[in-house]
DNA sequence: TATTTACCTACTATGTCAATAGGTAAATAG
DNA sequence: CTATTTACCTATTGACATAGTAGGTAAATA
């Protein structure tokens, strides 16, 4: 399931990368536009900074911009980094202590395929084929 | 994000049709097997028999068994009986109240490819692909 | 100096997950 | 007919995540 964090998240940079006139976009315009919560998008657009997808500056004429070129960004990568790591399934978790019944579990290479058929999908999808 | 719900009933299930001699088979003898909380597991095959996935026999020599062969289920139609309908994202639940946005929201496609891949990928595993 | 913007910490209501607790009803073996 | 075994039932709980809100400070520009 994917959260709103990372849906909007996606909205956000495709927000930008219509209005990206080379120019700062305050998030006050994104808002509404988006018709999202400024206060909410807040926090979402602090992950996209802190992972290097977007910059901001403040005081007048500050906003957020891209860093890349639409197309240069994937969707997988936006999500993660506002959703954190995709893991579908918590046996595959990195953080997950290793189940003594992995090296046996009939489930584990089902779960196995379905992630790496999930991270695919998304990291082959780039920002600009949505636009 | 597939919950323990979802890969117990697939173990239990996959239990049965490993031990499917025709016999009943009591839920303290797979939730030992399987290492998983026979409280827990009430929950579960509560809602596998609900599903009209298994039946169950109260009783000494009772237990539960599976209605079909293996190569008659699904894993689609498994997770779906205990996890609820498949929906990765919000916008795309049978029950959401319809988005405004929806006609010309440029990620809705998306969410609606993504959800129709992964549907397709459980839908098309059987019980007996993973024994 | 006033205004606009980003950026920061903290809080909260609601819901879901992953169970646990303590029973009742049904079926069979002796 | 009684004891045992099994499914089946309702209710409760602690922990955590989700989806925000509230109220500020810092930075940049006109």
């Amino acid at each position: 399931m994917v959260s709103t964090k990372g849906r909007y998240a996606l909205r956000v940079m495709l927000d930008l990368a219509s209005n990206n006139l080379g120019n700062f976009v305050p998030l006050k315009e994104i808002a509404e536009r988006q018709e999202i919560s400024k206060k909410y998008l807040e926090i979402i657009v602090k992950d996209l900074v802190k992972g290097k997808m977007i910059i901001g500056s403040s005081g007048k004429g500050g906003g957020y911009k891209l860093l890349k070129t639409p197309g240069e960004y994937t969707v997988g990568e936006i999500l993660e980094v506002t959703e954190g790591p995709f893991v579908t399934v918590a046996c595959l978790s990195p953080d997950a202590m290793k189940c003594p019944r992995a090296a046996h579990c009939k489930t584990l290479p089902l779960w196995s395929e379905f992630d790496k058929m999930v991270r695919n999908f998304f990291y082959s999808k780039k920002l600009s084929d949505l636009i």
